[in-house]
DNA sequence: GTCTATACAACGATAGAC
DNA sequence: GTCTATCGTTGTATAGAC
């Protein structure tokens, strides 16, 4: 019995301190892009050597899939925390929108890992998968509640929908990081209104 | 005067060197993405030193700039060339995808480069600015067209649907190289349905 | 102009000492 | 669990031969 079975657990320490390292990198990764972003700089403004990180998470990679997740906890805690039942579905992707364009670097971030991931081989395609196939599970359920509540027409289909809505979704922040002066509100508002036809009760 | 006025002109050897040479690091992106094409493979391949690549191209990123417009180049041609004035924006689209989904890894490479050419200070970033910006505008006079042909209504902004349908685009062929079980024609056709509403003459 | 040889710096990964 | 030392790989810069 090496561990002493105090009340916080045995690795209180090394959680916290990764918890730490976490959010360092984010920041690192959000200002100074992928590349910049390198184990020593991480180390260096972390305290630690290079070593010391890769004690925590094994490799450069399995560092950026930690920060990939710890930060998608944030997110869909957001999602589901602010989601009223019956927010409309262009509303609620105004909130998304808004939290990307408020922070340009993690949206590059993910929008390029997402790019470079869909080679099947990449550290980080499992991550990419699955996080697209929740997202779209959001929005195929936002547009059958609206459908229920009748704001939107019946002849639409949920789930071919919410490939073409995350499509927009992607497709306008990517032109918006190349060039910021595109509202991307108010064209993706347009575009969700012409994918998702009003119905009776709208 | 140390160069012959010749008629093939004096650099005939280097130019059709460089052409090769620019096949064979296509080809090598294509297949084993960017991570692995690194300038001893190309260079291997190429059966020259890595500093005969260098002599032709200053760097790396000089090769990669290289490689985007030769391809680019195919592509406005192929775009230009096969496109009739009476063709249909569906068409087109469907025929831009089509190129696009034959060569999944070609895709892949313009995708992740575009994502990271987001940023400013990236080497590639005014070639994307200005293909972004030159793709909206053959979306945007497609558009035109279609309405002064009577097929789409007049209450449609060309400009705005320019990034609307580029986003779709953009976004479907991400989805789609992350699960190719997507049928990209088929969603795309819909989107563009919803998008451009048919007009008097359709 | 075309190309090779050598050297250098930065990065990530690994092994082993304390 | 942390640090020191070392290695392989990649891209780059310089000098110089043909």
């Amino acid at each position: 019995m090496t561990s002493s079975p105090v009340a916080r657990g045995p690795y209180a320490k090394g959680v916290a301190r990764k918890r730490e390292i976490l959010g360092i990198a984010l920041a690192l990764l959000a200002n100074d892009g992928l590349r910049r972003s390198t184990l020593d700089e991480i180390a260096q403004r972390a305290g630690v050597s290079r070593q010391g990180l890769l004690h925590y998470f094994g490799s450069r990679e399995g560092l950026l899939i930690a920060v990939l997740e710890a930060r998608d906890a944030d997110d869909i805690a957001a999602a589901a925390g602010a989601s009223r039942p019956a927010e409309s579905m262009a509303d609620a992707l105004e909130r998304m929108l808004l939290r990307t364009t408020e922070s340009p670097g993690l949206t590059r971030l993910y929008t390029t890992l997402a790019a470079e991931a869909t080679d099947p081989d990449h550290f980080a395609h499992a991550f990419f998968r699955d996080r697209y196939r929740r997202v779209r599970t959001m929005i195929r359920d936002g547009v059958r509640g609206e459908q229920a509540a009748g704001r939107v027409d019946e002849s639409v289909d949920p789930e071919a929908a919410s490939y073409q809505i995350l499509a927009v979704l992607d497709g306008l922040q990517l032109q918006w990081l190349l060039d910021p002066r595109l509202d991307t509100r108010l064209s993706m508002r347009a575009a969700v209104e012409a994918l998702l036809p009003a119905g009776p009760g709208a």
